[in-house]
RNA sequence: UGCCCCGUGGUGUAACGGUAGCACGACUGACUCUGGAUCAGUUAGUCUAGGUUCAAAUCCUGGCGGGGCAACCA
């Protein structure tokens, strides 16, 4: 469609732009509409600007909007901030005439070229003034007007879809009459909810939103941006194409729910005879993923009931709880660019998400050994007081990143789950009698198993190691079934472990069933904090939102609001996949 | 109920009216000092009934199914 629009004449460049509503934090949902929509300004060299649609004062904060800008910088970092368009701090619409024509322009900057300028995102309430002035002539065009009907009666008589609606009384009221009213309305000599401004369209539309709609409502309520100066905000219906085409954008996407808005979008666009020319609106779907919900109004009480920490809590789908998580932008980016963009309703697998993770995380992240839950293990023929340092590779998938030393002694930790000492089918790891090989360092036969006396708990682990196998090959060429990853004990880094599990487990909450609501099905074991992790020395000095591979365990990053140097914390950010689990579970199914 | 939108493998998404393809998942196997990665392979799809056409996922009509819309929210 855009490059028909290119090829027709009808734009002579693209200008997108990504309009959140400052009350609450963006997700995954909005990412896929930044995604678009600087994707699309990318392709064609074009442009995205960031507004804030803020409109409404009751229900935004400036905390949201700070957010929001975090997040989109965050989100298009490295890929799209040269079509990033912002506008000089406190800079307004110009207002200008062309061909006799009134007119209200805003000239972007671009985010790259702010020549010491200070910048901000494009706001909706920055054209309050512009947007009361085009409903001035709407009025004195006999397009809209001043209606004095309370909010209930307007609700009555628009009527029901499939009847038309009634006319009101006050819609063939003079021009003058209007104009003056709807000055005083802006003047605050009207209490709230007395009197709107409404559009004179057609009160039998099949199209409920054809019904003259309310442009203007009364709020005497102090906005985010611009304070007390207005006592009366615009709908989004009446504001959104006045803003898209204040700013010269040429495609604005919105949502499905929207599809049902753009006759009036459009007629509002006409009804002025604007010189330049006027954006157009497109559909497309929004993200679903399994596992999770996406409605701000059910994030919103996640937070609120407590269900998870805050916004940007690992487990939520909010643009900073990804980040937090250890999601990279550019797995964020790709994900968004294979689910594509189409007007049909869909659930997408979080499997998806989570491939193009892993597969940007064991491109780029360095790998390390750590025990989540440790075991003791001692070489019963290794000297009591020696240590040997190997070299262990810091990504197989990238020799460019290196060689680490690892220390190496009698006493070591290894994984609970790397020993049995009866081991099921297909069980390749330790068990009594069986040789394994420990990463970069020996081979290693268990010998024996220490338990609590009281309680039968396997305490401690015995084996002895082939001198000759040193650097983990033996020179007689047997091979081993499996090798298993360990940490030196003496050297060990304390650290704490957050997994996480999906926070919901079903695949869609959103259909609860009825009276049933969807925290009921909230995943009780969505996060799982371990305590006593050992890791290897090399992590001592980790830094916040550092991301590593634990070999055979899955990926992990230094959470950046709880860690402290000596005492780490490490949130889980996606496992490895995992091919024993699977059969695992198979064989507890037969 | 009125209007609008949408129906392609389990999931997501492609295909000027001309061989239904890609990715994820699942399943086999190979390889492996990560049961990771990689590689090879298998599985499985055009909602339905008519019509137009040499030819239909694509165009038309009906049916069925799903979704959206009746805030002074966005």
């Amino acid at each position: 469609m855009v490059r028909q629009d290119l090829a027709s004449g009808r734009v002579d460049g693209v200008v997108t732009r990504f309009p959140p509503e400052p009350n609450g934090y963006l997700h995954i949902g909005h990412a896929k509409s930044i995604c678009l929509n600087f994707g699309v300004a990318r392709e064609f060299d074009g442009r995205c600007n960031l507004r804030m649609d803020d409109t409404n004062p009751a229900t935004e904060d400036v905390e949201y909007v700070d957010s929001i800008v975090e997040d989109v910088n965050w989100l298009i970092a490295g890929w799209a901030d040269h079509c990033f368009s912002l506008k000089p701090t406190g800079a307004l619409p110009e207002r200008r005439e062309i061909d006799g024509r009134l007119d209200y322009f805003i000239a972007p900057v671009m985010a790259t070229q702010s020549l010491g300028r200070k910048l901000e995102p494009f706001y909706a309430s920055d054209y309050f003034e512009a947007l009361y002035e085009y409903a001035l002539e709407l009025i004195r065009r006999g397009k809209a007007y001043v209606c004095d009907h309370t909010p209930e009666e307007v609700d009555f008589m628009r009527g029901a879809p499939d009847q038309p609606g009634l006319e009101s009384k006050y819609r063939n009221r003079s021009v003058a009459e209007s104009l003056d009213l709807f000055q005083r309305m802006r003047a605050g000599e009207f209490p709230d909810g007395t009197r709107t401004l409404r559009a004179k369209i057609d009160m039998a539309s099949p199209n409920v939103w054809l019904r003259d709609p309310v442009l203007y409502r009364i709020r005497h309520a102090s906005h985010h941006q611009t304070g007390d100066a207005w006592c009366i905000y615009p709908m989004y219906d009446y504001a959104h194409e006045f803003e898209d085409y204040i700013e010269g954008v040429t495609h604005s996407f919105c949502t499905l729910e929207f599809e049902v808005h753009r006759p009036l979008y459009e007629w509002l666009l006409e009804a002025l005879d604007l010189p330049r020319p006027l954006p157009r609106q497109r559909e497309f779907a929004r993200l679903n993923l399994t596992y999770t919900v996406m409605s701000k109004r059910k994030l919103l009480r996640l937070v609120q009931e407590g269900h998870v920490q805050s916004w940007d809590d690992p487990r939520m789908p909010t643009v900073s709880g990804m980040r937090r998580r250890g999601y990279p932008a550019e797995a964020v980016r790709a994900f968004c660019d294979r689910i594509g963009v189409a007007k049909r309703e869909n659930i997408v697998e979080l499997s998806l998400l989570e491939h193009f993770v892993r597969d940007e995380l064991n491109r780029h992240s360095p790998r390390v050994m750590a025990v989540l839950r440790p075991l003791r293990l001692v070489i019963e023929n290794y000297p009591e007081d020696q240590v040997e340092e190997f070299a262990a590779v810091n990504n197989p998938e990238d020799a460019a990143m290196g060689t680490r030393r690892v220390p190496f002694s009698r006493v070591l930790y290894i994984e609970q789950d790397d020993f049995r000492e009866v081991p099921p089918p297909k069980y390749h790891r330790l068990s009594p009698g069986v040789e394994v090989r420990l990463r970069y360092a020996y081979l290693v036969t268990c010998t024996d198993v220490v338990k609590d006396p009281q309680t039968g708990e396997i305490i401690e682990v015995h084996a002895t190691y082939d001198p000759a196998t040193r650097g983990g090959d033996a020179p007689d060429g047997r091979k081993v079934k499996s090798t298993i990853h360990w940490v030196s004990a003496a050297h060990a880094v304390d650290a704490e472990v957050r997994l996480y599990d999906t926070l919901f487990s079903v695949e869609n909450p959103d259909d609860a069933p009825e009276g049933r609501d969807f925290t009921d099905t909230l995943n009780p074991a969505s996060l799982e904090t371990l305590r006593g992790c050992r890791l290897e020395p090399s992590l001592a000095n980790a830094v916040p939102g550092a991301r590593y591979q634990f070999e055979r365990l899955g990926y992990f990053c230094v959470d950046t609001q709880d860690s402290r140097p000596g005492a780490p914390v490490f949130n889980r950010t996606v496992g490895l996949k995992d091919t024993w689990a699977k059969i695992q579970k198979r064989q507890r199914k037969r």
